[in-house]
DNA sequence: CGGGTTTGACCGGCGC
DNA sequence: GCGCCGGTCAAACCCG
């Protein structure tokens, strides 16, 4: 779970070459949609007499940005497989160190949820995978019609007591329940941001270390966040908490979050964090940058968007 | 007063 | 069939 001793995957891409003239930052549209397009993207539709040494200019451009878009993918790729074959070197120590402590004596019935809880905290990718193998044999058809399942790991503070994972969405709690294997009780949640969301989501308390709020989510959103609808941020709560969160999804999806103020920051440590700092803000951000990139889903999507952008930009060039 | 939370009761699935 | 256990319900309660 400690992100700094990852391999730092984030993607120092070299954006700068498709700036034709301007020199305006593009930090923050870089990947998402432009608040408005920059002119040196538009073509001229003004004739005038430099028109062919103009056409010239763009198709070298173009290809430029081709060339480049290659470059990136090809990075993307070597990038993407680089990780899986790391994960699954992970997952291999993970399946011989834990298949003894998973399968222990008391064989219980139906002791998924604690299994997954033992085998998220040492690992945040495929964890489910195990367990889910398990109930697959148990009761195939079942597994069939169930609801998309994901999984999400808060660190808390210490004292913090409360189970209230925020994920940008709203939840009505309707249910708490204290599980056998577990003596922090388990919480139940409903969405109650659209009275017709299936979604459920059940918030309890890992066994190994009491500071983690494991959150299980059931079925899918068929509404926005909260945070897509009204642009706050009342979700993840970045700006005002340091969080790192990692995203791993092998058909299901783990989500990790460190809501935790970062231990392995000095300045965390001095009296009172300033949050609000911009060198913080900065590190949050460049965080949560590396944390997504790490995905290899999230960089296949990433390059895939940032291919689709380019393609629409040519279409309108041409 | 309306919406959210708490908590004991109830239900259904599963193992023995 | 019985008992255990997780999940859900719903009345009481709380709060703004």
């Amino acid at each position: 779970m400690d992100n700094s001793s990852w391999v730092d995957t984030s993607l120092d891409l070299n954006i700068n070459p498709l700036r034709v003239k301007s020199d305006a930052p593009v930090d923050a549209e870089r990947f998402g949609v432009p608040r408005k397009m920059k002119p040196t993207f538009m073509f001229q539709t003004k004739p005038s007499a430099n028109s062919k040494e103009e056409t010239g200019a763009i198709e070298e451009e173009l290809n430029r940005v081709s060339e480049e878009n290659r470059k990136l993918t090809e990075m993307l790729t070597v990038m993407c497989e680089d990780y899986n074959a790391l994960r699954n070197q992970l997952m291999d120590c993970m399946c011989k160190n834990g298949e003894k402590e998973l399968h222990g004596p008391s064989k219980k019935r139906k002791s998924a949820s604690s299994n997954n809880n033992d085998n998220n905290i040492a690992m945040n990718g495929n964890s489910e995978s195990s367990s889910t193998d398990e109930e697959l044999s148990k009761k195939p058809r079942e597994e069939v019609i169930k609801a998309k399942t994901s999984r999400a790991y808060v660190r808390t503070e210490a004292g913090d007591k409360s189970l209230i994972v925020k994920d940008g969405y709203q939840w009505r709690k309707y249910g708490q329940k204290v599980t056998r294997d577990n003596p922090s009780p388990r919480a139940y949640f409903k969405c109650s941001f659209a009275p017709s969301c299936p979604v459920k989501k059940k918030v309890q308390r890992s066994v190994d270390d009491q500071s983690v709020l494991v959150a299980t989510y059931e079925g899918e959103h068929n509404h926005p966040s909260m945070e897509a609808t009204s642009g706050s941020s009342h979700g993840l709560t970045l700006g005002s908490v340091p969080c790192s969160a990692s995203l791993a999804s092998s058909g299901k999806t783990n989500i990790t979050l460190d809501l935790t103020k970062s231990k392995s920051s000095n300045e965390a440590k001095s009296s009172k964090p300033k949050t609000d700092a911009p060198e913080v803000r900065q590190f949050l951000v460049e965080q949560m940058a590396s944390s997504l990139t790490k995905d290899p889903n999230f960089t296949a999507a990433l390059a895939a968007a940032i291919s689709g952008r380019m393609l629409q930009q040519n279409h309108t060039k041409w």
